[in-house]
Formats: structure tokens, sequence, C-alpha cells
DNA sequence: AGTGTTATTGCGAATCGTTCGCAATAAGCC
DNA sequence: GGCTTATTGCGAACGATTCGCAATAACACT
């Protein structure tokens, strides 16, 4: 039985997914348990900001046994972390959560289609020093919450 | 008995105050009842955003018969109408009230001594005019709140 | 692989801010 | 002064999040 392909370790995205989590665990002698995975998994797939109680229904789908109370506890544990970021967008809305992207600090909420967009920007920086130049404020966390119309939305010809 | 003075209507601000409130509340066809009238003046002799629970307290202190409930609504129309401001701080802090001063939508909160100051500002405006021109976007409703150190906790001089 | 240590889980109950339903009350109008 | 209807007061309900604690499972060591 001649070694044909000695499998040369394949780019396997799900392992990679699971191995920052393992990393960033062990680096800060946390362990890697099974819902923490199921959760992580959950918040990496979603293509969108998800509230606890759409990460723990997803994460129900994917492992039946994930207990609220753990999400909970996974998604503080990742924020802490630095591997999730949490925001909360609306007045009355719950928190949600997302796979933490360098410097997308910057929300802007379309109120008419419901759409959130990402913003990596000058602006947070901008807004960073003229705090500190003008005000003599040290930033450490900006968030700039934006709600109004998106592009596609708001009306280009007035007819 | 001569006419010494005819109380030639002095300012009286806490009058002021009321009217303020009474004639918002008339525009809008609705009452002006003592719960109300309450909050109102809760909010106006306020030297800092207030909770539900710090309105409802010091309401209480004025008129004891102050209900939560009302304090509740009374603050949610108030913000409809304009009135007041809601702000939501922290992540886990409750929402806070305030007067509503034409431009102050601009939050410091000082994680060293937990002041919180207002901006009103040119930075809200430039947002604005930003998101308009580089990505179309209409912004409605501006909310930046930026925590970090204050001029007075950040260390001036190294030592 | 087997074992010990201890972080983590799962469960339900508790908490906290906020809202609701509904009968009783009171504002503003005639 | 009485009528109409918005508003109140009360307590119960709610939804998101957290907690306490015994049971479980990760990881380190052998």
């Amino acid at each position: 039985m001649p070694t044909l392909s000695p499998t040369p370790a394949p780019y396997d995205p799900a392992e990679a997914m699971d191995r920052i989590l393992g990393e960033a665990l062990r680096r800060h002698d946390r362990r890697l348990t099974v819902p923490r995975r199921t959760v992580w998994r959950t918040l990496y797939t979603a293509d969108e900001h998800l509230t606890a109680g759409q990460v723990t229904e997803r994460a129900q789908a994917a492992d039946p046994g994930t207990n609220r109370a753990s999400v909970y506890r996974a998604l503080s544990l990742f924020t802490e972390l630095g591997l999730v970021r949490e925001s909360h967008l609306g007045a009355d809305q719950p928190a949600r959560w997302e796979i933490a992207h360098a410097d997308d600090q910057f929300h802007l909420v379309c109120e008419e289609c419901g759409q959130v967009d990402h913003h990596a920007g000058r602006l947070v920086e901008q807004v960073r020093s003229h705090l500190a130049n003008q005000h003599g404020f040290k930033a450490r966390k900006v968030e700039l919450h934006v709600s109004g119309q998106c592009a596609r939305c708001s009306p280009p010809n007035p007819d």
C-alpha cells in the first residue's frame, strides 16, 4: 500500500477557527470547553451581530445541550479576552456580539431597512485626537452609534 | 391703602420651569398632571443625568405619592416630546435622563472619577457631514459615547 | 491510560430595569 | 358642577442577565 497522499495538512478553515479560540484561551489559562467552542463557532460563522438569545438558539441547533447561562459566560469571557465585541445598538434592544475585527468601532444603523453597517475608519481616529488635543481627554473606548437612512434607503432622486 | 407695588410680575424661575412643561403638553394635547410636574421639576433641578431610580427617589422626596410607573411614563413621554434626552452610558448601566439642551449629543465618561461631561460641539456636525458626503448615509441621530480618562485624572506630569 | 485538582458547567432561582392590565382618579372642557 | 377620557396607582408580568451550588469535565502529572 503506497503512501499516495501523505495528507499534507490541507487548510481546514474550521480547524483554524477552533485554533484561534484554543490558543487565546490557553494564553490566559482558561480551558477550551464544549460550550465555549460551540458559542465561538456560532459567532464565527454568523454574518451579523447576534443577541445572546440568537447565539443560544443557533448554538443549540448545533449542540442541543448548550445552556443559556454558559452562552452568557462564554460571551463575557470572549469579550474580556478581546475575541469578540459587545455592542448596544438601540435603547431597548438587548446587547449584541460579533467577532472582533480590529477597528470597527463604528456602527451605522439604518432605520428603514434595519441593516447594520460597520465602519473602520479615520473617523474614530479623528475623534480620539480631537478630544486629546482640544480637551485633554484620553479616550480609551470610542463608541459611535449613528442611526438614520442608509444610501440605499434614502431617496437619491427627489421625485 | 396705596397700591405700593402692583406686583409687576417678578420673574419666577419655578413658574417658568412649569410653564415650559405646560405649554409643551398642551401643544400635544396632553394633560399637565401632578406626577408629570414632579418628574419635570426633578430633572429640571438636577445637576446631572439621572437614572429612573434616582428620579423616582427624588420625586418621592418632593411628593411621597409619586409612583414608579408614572415616573417611567413621564420620562418616556418627555423623551417623545423632545423635552428630555435619554442616554445609555455604560453596557450594564440603566438608562439616564436629563433635560434636553439643544446640542449635547456627546458624552465623555471618565473611567477614573466617573464624571460625565457633556459636549456640544463641532464634532457631531463633522461626523454627520462626513457620513453624508463619503457614505451617502443620512444621519438622524448621532450618539457618541467616549470613555477614558478626563483631563483631571490623566497624569499630565509623569513622575 | 489513570488520577487529582480545580475551572467550568447546568440547573433553577434571583435580580434588576422596565412595562403592562385594569379599575379608580382627576384634567380640561362645556 | 358635571362629563369625557387621559392618566394614574397598584401589583403582577416581563425579558435580559446573573447567581449559587452541586455535578462534571479539562488539563497536568504520572
